[in-house]
DNA sequence: AGATAAATGAAAATGATTCTCATTATCATT
DNA sequence: AATGATAATGAGAATCATTTTCATTTATCT
């Protein structure tokens, strides 16, 4: 018995989509969908807070944003290779432009494939340093 | 973000609190709360889910677990340094006994201070690499 | 243009987590 | 052991980011 193939369903483009996407790509911070609706919004009054999730989620999933899992989830324009850090004190997010290479000949010893991997680090940012200074 | 308050509550040690901690640090798994909830009631049919959520995040806070934050979470019993893959096909959770460093002082070049970090990796588990084999 | 298949938007549903609050348990002091 | 102070518990309600449903609209193919 034949198994349905993973879905072949083509995607269609719509204005809603490219404007999306291109809001995003705007951007240097990492929005969550409520804060890029906020933005996107405003350039098509009638779009859905829906629309921003579902598409976000397609394009996180088609490789063309990157997802910070925070909560809320965070979406990222920058595809380009870098890390993140949190700040925990005040939760800001910002980029981290280094390399940590993981080998995959390591990963497949252990009996996996390596597919992708992420490193969420956290830490204080420069103002909270400060702020955090200022009260000793 | 909230700012955390220095609190100076004395936490106390209840029955429940010990029945959760002992139960989690037996098992080789990684366990959601509401998991782990399913074990513990056996043992104290009283205790409720919320009181699993709570004392985690506690244990968690405290370093006594680790918190592995999918969706849902996950809480880990061994707090040995190792990290985590994630099999994209049945979602199961492997530990990683291999370590990553981060130089705490690239990030300070930076201008963040350096507080931890995690490394999330995604791949294939064995099981899942020999059904998509079998597959083919 | 007409067919068909996917995307949209509004509203409702979901579900993991957190909050509230009355009650109970723990712990340091008498 | 009794007391008092305070933290933890448990039940249920609330939260809220995200997902689902479904009727309608839109994009794309022939
Ligand atoms: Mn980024
Ligand atoms: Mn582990
Ligand atoms: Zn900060
Ligand atoms: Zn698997």
């Amino acid at each position: 018995m034949r198994v349905e193939k993973a879905s072949s369903t083509k995607i269609k483009n719509t204005k809603q989509r490219e404007l999306i996407l291109n809001e995003l790509r705007k951007l240097m911070s990492h929005p969550t969908a409520e804060e890029l609706y906020k933005i996107v919004v405003k350039k098509n009054p009638k779009i859905g807070l829906c629309t921003i999730y579902r598409n976000l989620e397609t394009f996180y999933k088609q490789g063309l944003v990157g997802k910070i899992c925070t909560k809320p989830v965070r979406y990222d324009g920058d595809m380009s290779k870098h890390s993140h850090i949190r700040c925990t004190s005040c939760g800001k997010i910002g980029d981290i432009f280094f390399n940590v290479p993981i080998n995959p000949v390591e990963i497949q010893k252990l009996g996996y494939k390596l597919q992708g991997y992420k490193i969420e680090i956290t830490g204080l940012c420069s103002s909270c340093i400060k702020k955090q200074k200022r009260e000793e």
